[in-house]
DNA sequence: TCAGCTACTGTCATTGTTGTAAATAGCGAT
DNA sequence: ATCGCTATTTACAACAATGACAGTAGCTGA
């Protein structure tokens, strides 16, 4: 019972190993911010010693800059699929928005872009211009919209409004979500998130199309 | 010039000791997160030592609930009056909605209730019943404007919807106003921010009456 | 089967941070 | 004035976290 155990020792190749430890780190930033990403807590989660993460990584600081990295890549290749995929044609924002709520909901990707930007690890922006890409794909198809229906164009300034406020409603709802709805007394009525989001896309595709639909 | 240097030692009433400190940890908060508190730091700050902050808040963990309270406590008063000032009498949302921008903009409000919602420090949430009370004040006012304009009442969580959406944004302009406004390309127009709001307030003005002006 | 590479581990040094204990000094009351 | 209270400080203890180093063990290719 108490003789010596055999410890068998797991080896990963480099980049699987990577991943693992990226994935534990990521984990516990999610769940208990930058405090939480703890060298030794992360090895402990993922049966390896601290040194191993060293290894691969350096230091804390590389850690955590190749998490940044990963996290924001990430983000920013799901983001550019929401508006570059099959819904994006016919330019029915709702399945958009659905999406676009999605990938900031699912595994606390929120979170995780909400810790880095207020530690100032996300300095070097990394989604540059991705909102102003965005401003420029969208504002040209709500002028021609516009032009068919015989109305005036629309300033850009009002499109890239509408797509700042809809990257701000949904990190804002991926962060806060919880928080806000239990605020506002309605946490425990079902499918309340889901009909905000469908509410806040119809606003949203309202002020994009205002005579639509 | 190297001779002893006789040290003022400043005493504070306890309560001004307890003002002082909990500034400086505010500032520190706000601008590097959690991991900014550390009591050495924010004594060296304030030029005093570390003990004495022990001395008044018990421990670090003391310091840090009492800095909630305060932060919460007054963005509760604040909003608060922004909700029931001068301006909330004659509907108008504009001027409200300044406030409201301002009181978490000021002092890096917004990203102190961020840190403190992100790393769970709010469980035992402030605004409990503020997003309700909210909508609870402001849906009767649409009720009564929409019956004299002869337009069938609005649901109630509509009214609820525009609130909740209102919060998360004002939030999340105060938290990430400046990264998304680098990642739109117009973070050096001037007065940006302040036309977003505007943009804002009227989107949701026009959503709470639509038939108005 | 053996040799080399490197992912991995155990141990320790260093540093930084919270917290304790006793001494000191400012300030108000008698 | 001086006495007592307590805000404040100095010095130190305890501990946790990162990182360094040397050695170990699993995989791969000859």
């Amino acid at each position: 019972m108490t003789g010596v155990e055999k410890i068998k020792r797991v080896r990963r190749t480099a980049e699987e190993a990577r991943r693992v430890i990226l994935d534990a780190a990521e984990r516990r930033l999610a769940d208990l911010g930058p405090e939480g990403i703890r060298l030794q807590d992360i090895a402990a989660d993922i049966g390896i010693s601290h040194p191993t993460i060293l290894h691969h990584f350096e230091s804390r600081e590389g850690l955590v800059l190749a998490l940044t990295r990963r996290t924001t890549e990430q983000l920013r290749t799901d983001l550019f699929a929401a508006f570059t995929g099959p819904h994006a044609r016919n330019a029915d924002i709702h399945p958009i928005m659905e999406r676009v709520f999605d990938v900031l909901s699912k595994r606390g990707h929120a979170r995780l872009i909400g810790w880095m930007i207020l530690s100032g690890a996300l300095t070097p922006n990394p989604e540059q211009f991705l909102l102003r890409d965005l401003t420029d794909l969208i504002h040209p198809m709500r002028v021609e919209e516009n032009r068919l229906r015989g109305l005036p164009a629309p300033d850009r300034e009002d499109t890239l409004f509408i797509v700042m406020l809809g990257a701000v409603t949904a990190f804002g709802v991926g962060l806060f979500g919880t928080v806000v709805r239990r605020g506002a007394g309605v946490e425990d009525e079902p499918h309340i998130a889901e009909r905000f989001r469908g509410w806040f896309a119809e606003l949203l595709r309202s002020r994009i199309l205002p005579s639509a639909q």
